[in-house]
RNA sequence: UGUCUGAUGGUGUAAUUGGCAACACGUCUGAUUCUGGAUCAGAAGAGUCCAGGUUCGAGCCCUGGUCGGACAACCA
C-alpha cells in the first residue's frame, strides 16, 4: 500500500482477529525479537478436508502477515495410523491452496533421537518413569474427571532402573503394550492429562520414515511441542480441544527448554459446515462404506473433493478469511461456501450453452438447412475473454422447464402464443406444442421474426425471458454430474440414540444425467471451469476422455425465481 | 461432582480498549439487465445469556448465576 492510499484509508479500522491481537501486542513489546514463525502440523493419516483449509490459511496467513515463516511440519508419531500417500496428498492440497513451506518441510520422526535425549534428561531428573502396568490398569488409575487417581506401584522406581528399563525398550526386549514411559507429575491433578501422562509407548512396527529404527514412539503431547521448540516456532496455533492439553505443553518445553524463548500455544474454534460432517472418523467412513467414490469425490468436504468440485483456491481463501478467527464454536452456513465460489467464478469462467432437459424445438419459419454462426460473448464479466461462434438452426433444444402450458404468475419464459428470445438469436413465438400419447410433450413449434436476431434493428424489442438453446444438430452430448449437498440435515452428526449418522444422506446428492451442449465445449481439458448460462457453475472432470466429456456442477446459480416458486 | 473455556441480529465476525452496536452472508423491496445470474440503490432484523454492582456513561470493568463446548486412547 502506498502512502497515498493509507492517507485516504485512515478510516479503516483494523480489526484483528484476537490471535493477531495477541501477536501485534507481543510485538510491540519486543518478544522473540519481533520473529514470527508458525506451522502447519498434520498427522498423514487421512486426506486434509476445509477445516485444514482453514488453519493452513490463519498458520501461513499470519506469517506472511508479518514477514515470518510458516513450516509444514507432519506430526508422524503414531506408525499404525499414517502413511506415505497421506503426505504426498497433504502437500499437494497445501500447494494447491497457494501456500509455500519453502525449504521448511519437517517431520516429527526427524527429531526422534533429539526426543529420545531429552526423555533420559527428564528421567535423570527424577521426572519420568517406566511403569509396567497395562493399558486398562492405566486408565482405572488415571481416576475420573470428578475422582483423583492413584499412583501406579512403579512410580517409586530409582532413576538407575528406569534408565535401565528405558533403554531396554528402545533396544525392542519388551513386547509391545507392556511397558510405557511416564513423566511423574500428579495423579490427583484436577487436569486429567496431568495424571503422570503417557509419553512413550513400545510400538514393534515400521515407520514410513525411520523404518525398523525405533520399536518405542513418543506420544503426541511429549512430541508436539519440543519440536516446535526445535524449529523456533513462536505461535503454535490449533484447536480448541487442545487448550487443556495446555499445561501439559508447557510442563514439557519446562523439563528442556533454555533462554527465555518458549512457543506459545494459541488455541481457536475449529470450521463446522452445515449439510457435511468434518470428523476424519466420519468422512473414512463414507471412504470405506462406498457411500461416496473416495477422498476426492466431489460430494466431499475434503480439499481434494472441493479441487474436483471446481472450487478454486481464491475462493477457499477468500472463504477462510471471511469466516474468520475466534473461541467459540463455529457452525458456518454451506450458503456462505457457495456464495464464496460464485462470487470468483462470475469473475472468470467463460459462458457455455448447455440443455440439461432438453425438449425439441422447431422453428417453422426458418428455412430448411440454414446454419447461422452466431457470435457470443464468453465473459460478461471479463471483456479480455473474447467471442465464440455457437451455430443456430432449425431444430433446437431448450430446456424443458422453460415452458409451461399453463403457466401462473409471473413465468416469464416460452408459453403458448408468448414470445422469448433465444440468447444471441431470435425472438421467437410459440405457436403449437406436440404431445405424444401419454400427454408428455414432444416438440414446441414456433416462428421467429428475422429481423430481431442480437445487433438487427429490432432486437431491442422487449420481451419478459431469454432463454439458453442448443442447436439438435450441432449440440453434443456430454455427461454431467449434479451434485448437490451430501446430507439433507442441517447437522448430519446430531442424530438420536441408536441412529446413525448416514441415516441423514441426501439420496439426491447426486444425478447423473445426458446433457445436449454447445458445440464449442469439445475440446475442453480436465479441471476447465464453465458457466453454464442460467444454469451453474461446471467443471471438466478428469474421467473425461477424447470421446466423453464428463462435467461436474460445482454450484447452481442462485435461483430466486424457482426459490420463490417453492415458497 | 472436577479442570479448562466460551456466550453480540437467522449465520459468522467486529466495535478505536468505558462513549448510545458495525461488516459479510442470508432475507425482503426497487432499479437495471439479451443469464429470474451479475450489478446498483434501499429495508427489515440484535440492544449484546441473566441478575446485581461500579460509573455521568458498560457489549467491554466487578460479583453471583444460567446455558453451551472440550478433557478420563499406550490417537493426534
Amino acid at each position: 500500500m502506498t502512502d497515498e492510499n493509507k492517507a485516504t484509508t485512515t478510516e479503516e479500522k483494523p480489526s484483528l482477529n484476537f490471535i493477531h491481537q495477541i501477536i501485534e501486542e507481543e510485538l510491540s513489546r519486543g518478544k522473540n525479537q519481533g520473529r514470527v514463525h508458525t506451522r502447519f502440523p498434520p498427522e498423514p493419516n487421512g486426506y486434509l478436508h476445509i477445516g485444514h483449509a482453514k488453519s493452513i490459511c490463519l498458520n501461513f496467513g499470519t506469517a506472511h502477515k508479518y514477514n515470518g515463516l510458516a513450516n509444514l511440519r507432519f506430526d508422524d508419531t503414531n506408525p499404525v495410523k499414517e502413511d506415505t500417500e497421506y503426505v504426498d496428498s497433504i502437500m499437494e492440497d497445501v500447494r494447491w491452496l497457494g501456500f509455500d513451506w519453502d525449504d521448511r518441510l519437517y517431520y516429527a520422526s526427524d527429531y526422534f533421537d533429539q526426543l529420545y535425549e531429552w526423555a533420559v534428561k527428564i528421567i535423570n531428573e527424577g521426572h519420568a518413569y517406566i511403569d509396567d502396568l497395562n493399558a486398562e490398569q492405566i486408565s482405572e488409575y488415571r481416576g475420573t474427571v470428578t475422582r483423583a487417581g492413584k499412583e501406579s506401584p512403579y512410580r517409586s522406581r530409582t532413576v538407575g532402573e528406569n534408565l535401565d528399563l528405558f533403554t531396554r525398550m528402545k533396544n525392542g526386549e519388551f513386547a509391545d503394550g507392556s511397558k510405557v514411559l511416564r513423566a511423574k507429575i500428579d495423579m490427583a491433578h484436577p487436569n486429567m492429562l496431568m495424571r503422570d501422562p503417557i509419553m512413550y509407548r513400545i510400538l514393534h512396527t515400521d515407520h514410513h520414515r525411520t523404518g525398523n529404527k525405533w520399536c518405542i514412539y513418543p506420544m503426541y503431547d511429549y512430541a508436539h511441542g519440543q519440536s516446535d521448540y526445535l524449529e523456533g516456532i513462536t505461535h503454535s496455533i490449533c484447536t480448541l480441544e487442545f487448550e487443556v492439553h495446555r499445561p501439559l505443553y508447557e510442563w514439557y518445553l519446562a523439563q528442556v527448554a533454555q533462554g527465555d524463548y518458549r512457543p506459545r500455544q494459541i488455541e481457536f474454534a475449529r470450521l463446522n459446515l452445515t449439510y457435511t460432517v468434518m470428523s476424519k472418523r466420519k468422512l473414512l467412513q463414507l471412504v470405506n462404506e462406498k457411500v461416496v467414490t473416495g477422498w476426492d469425490d466431489p460430494r466431499m468436504p475434503t480439499i481434494c473433493g472441493l479441487r474436483r468440485r471446481g472450487y478454486t483456491p481464491e475462493s477457499l481463501r477468500n472463504f477462510a478469511d471471511v469466516i474468520g478467527i475466534a473461541k467459540r464454536d463455529q457452525l458456518i452456513d454451506v450458503a456462505l461456501l457457495e456464495f464464496c465460489v460464485r462470487e470468483d467464478l462470475n469473475k472468470r469462467s467463460n459462458r457455455v450453452m448447455t440443455v440439461l432437459n432438453p425438449v425439441k424445438l422447431i422453428l417453422d419459419n426458418y428455412p430448411e438447412g440454414q446454419v447461422e454462426e452466431l457470435e457470443a460473448v464468453n465473459n460478461p464479466e471479463d471483456a479480455e475473454a473474447g467471442f465464440r461462434k455457437v451455430q443456430f438452426s432449425k431444430e433446437l433444444y431448450i430446456e424443458r422447464e422453460d415452458f409451461m402450458e399453463n403457466p401462473s404468475g409471473k413465468f416469464f419464459r416460452l408459453k403458448p402464443g408468448g414470445e422469448v428470445r433465444l440468447k444471441y438469436g431470435y425472438i421467437i413465438k410459440c405457436e403449437d406444442i406436440v404431445k405424444d400419447s401419454e400427454g408428455n410433450i414432444t416438440a414446441i413449434h414456433c416462428t421467429y421474426q428475422d429481423d430481431t436476431r442480437s445487433g438487427m434493428v429490432n432486437s431491442n424489442k422487449k420481451v419478459k425471458g431469454t432463454l439458453h438453446w442448443v442447436s439438435a444438430a450441432h449440440a453434443v452430448p456430454v455427461e454431467v454430474r449434479l451434485y448437490d449437498r451430501l446430507f439433507a440435515v442441517e447437522t448430519p452428526e446430531n442424530v438420536e440414540e441408536g441412529h446413525d449418522f448416514k441415516e441423514n444422506i441426501n439420496p439426491a446428492s447426486l444425478k447423473v444425467i445426458t446433457a445436449y451442449a454447445e458445440a464449442s465445449v469439445t475440446h475442453a481439458k480436465a479441471g476447465e471451469r464453465f458457466q453454464f448460462e442460467r444454469l451453474g457453475y461446471f467443471c471438466v472432470d478428469a474421467d473425461t476422455t477424447a470421446s466423453h466429456i464428463v462435467f461436474n456442477r460445482t454450484v447452481a446459480l442462485k435461483d430466486t425465481w424457482t426459490k420463490s416458486m417453492q415458497a
